[in-house]
DNA sequence: AATGAATGAGCCTTCATTCAT
DNA sequence: AATGAATGAAGGCTCATTCAT
């Protein structure tokens, strides 16, 4: 019968050689599953076919089909913060900013469908304290504002949510409409960041 | 299984005002079941009890339960183009502009979890083409930039979707940051967006 | 996925003759399955395969497989409700008993193993209350041995449980050797009873 | 699925001091979960972590679920029938069923949950003649009935399950209840079978 | 001997869709 | 036109058992 649903943490750390290939690949099936036919054909049976495991592996460490998603999500994060974290060695703010689009451009262009449906899921509400959605890049960003050669905002933290909302929607949507260049993507995205930070004569 | 929807289309103009009257309330059922509880409860069953209507009747009027979300989207489109239609009137470009956003945002603000789910639904393939998706919303802002008084942009096409991008991502973000204050979201869009066409000179 | 735990009253009242028959149909199958294999074998999706309902059937009238299980003993527990509910009208407290006890074993016999399968899930915690157990049989019970002819009990609500459990025991416990002759065993139940009714004033 | 077990003994007997602590490591976290949990959660990968012990160690000593419940049936009825033998050097029956009694409501009362459980498991048929169900009980029970100073039964066979249902009955109703007195309960239960045995006037 | 990773049949339940009335 | 009973494929998840190390 249907039980009480699982947590959304994993379920056990694999230890053994073996079983953190099993995790991993559990995960990487879940990712091109998720980019190459989108949530609807996400299943957890369906992941562990392409996995190469059986389902009961999947359950081994996954809790559940939810817990699968947020390990999924904290994967991205992780390899997206790590690359995006170098900016805070910048010497000035806009280039502190310029490698930050950078990093969110290159994230993006590398599996774009994957990183918008991750995008979409970390949305919603179950999931979203459990990933502290974009935290690390939103601090990152956070901090950047404050830097001395970028226009102080009035409200800081509200353009920190504005301008983290504008490049994530813009490389999101650009990745949906197949583009690939990396550096025009850039280019554009950084010109909406300081057109909305330098604005304040417009507004 | 569920068999492969006959198509997208509604099934059959309802004609007699009593059938109207059907067409409307299962439409309206589906958006409160949206809002209310998500996609994840969205199901042709629930949807014709909430419109007090038997399932049966449902499939009278809707091929399928993807038709259906379509027709709701088409209804949200209709009513938010009407609106927005008027942009054009405005004298200048900058007042059109305004208008625009005004009208994305009261949309926005009138059903916020409607709408952004909505939005999050037209990104899936399958149902992309289907709506034409923000298409009028797309003319309008497009015309808008070619008007005398802004900026002119050297790839006004890209300009328009990333204006349509941003506008439609902020005020997103700010339906689901619970925001109401109209005003303050219209200026801060805005901003943005004036801060993207006016940008090339500052930079 | 696993969704919470539905509630233990069945979904929704067959009304349509159709229905009634598939609503009594699935009852049955259960009761058949449950006396014929057991509570191991007792599965939802056998249950609508033996009822010749499918399995979709079978969750339109019951939330789930406990919900089936607590309709099939309150069907049990009406049954024999109504049969020993008579013993009331009977001139003697020792005739009224001995009509309580000959619906026990009657009902017993008709279908032993189903009859004691239930006894035992029936004293599971989560269906307890739902069942109200024995609680007709436990009133009939307690108000007969207030009769004027049967001795005064000092603590008369733990004989009424403990004649309820001698009653109970004996005829499952008769039911699952295999006895089939209902007066004898009448006999022998009531022999226990009056012997713990009478026993004090021996001891 | 699991297949047929190749048999309900345990698979090898545990020779070595270290071995003979974790089967009984086993069989006390099998008996824990039983009675902390029920039938329900009882599950070998549960004992076996329970245990302290690796699921793989716990079926080099049993089989499969089942010997391990045989094996758990085994204890209790020998930890039981210790104690009960005495009874045989009473000096009159009447003691004899005394000390029978006082010995199944001690052992009942101790772990009053598992015991009821048990006995309910040993009903099923497929576990019955592997333990031999209560024999030891019964077979003190049959021989203490011909002592002289109890009144001669028509039928003592019948007389022996009788009364050794009835006393299983009422110790686990009132280890189900709750009650923790001993005494009373023995009192109780005495008063019954004496009833049953004189009651000859009654039948 | 022990470990624990892996397996997969089985069971519960949902929901899109059909169709007899 | 409407009703709602019925269908069954699909998918989530568990747990008894095996086996490589």
């Amino acid at each position: 019968m249907a039980r009480p649903p699982s947590s959304l943490r994993p379920r056990k750390k694999p230890v053994q050689p073996r079983a953190v290939e099993t995790y991993a690949w559990i995960l990487e099936a879940a990712a091109q599953i998720l980019e190459g036919q989108g949530i609807g054909a996400f299943n957890t049976n369906l992941v562990a076919e392409r996995a190469g495991v059986s389902i009961g592996s999947l359950y081994q460490y996954f809790p559940g089909k939810q817990a699968l998603l947020v390990a999924l999500m904290r994967r991205e994060k992780a390899r997206f913060s790590a690359d995006a974290a170098a900016a805070q060695e910048a010497s000035s703010g806009r280039a502190a900013l310029a490698h930050l689009v950078a990093a969110a451009v290159r994230h993006q262009l590398e599996r774009p469908e994957l990183a918008r449906l991750i995008d979409v899921e970390e949305a919603r509400p179950e999931v979203r304290q459990e990933v502290e959605s974009a935290s690390d890049f939103r601090k990152l960003l956070r901090a950047t504002l404050d830097r001395p050669d970028l226009p102080p905002q009035p409200n800081p933290d509200r353009a920190t949510d504005d301008l983290g909302d504008i490049v994530r929607l813009l490389v999101d949507a650009a990745g949906v409409r197949g583009e690939s260049d990396a550096e025009a993507l850039e280019r554009r995205v950084l010109g909406a960041l300081f057109g909305y930070l330098d604005g304040p004569a417009a507004r």
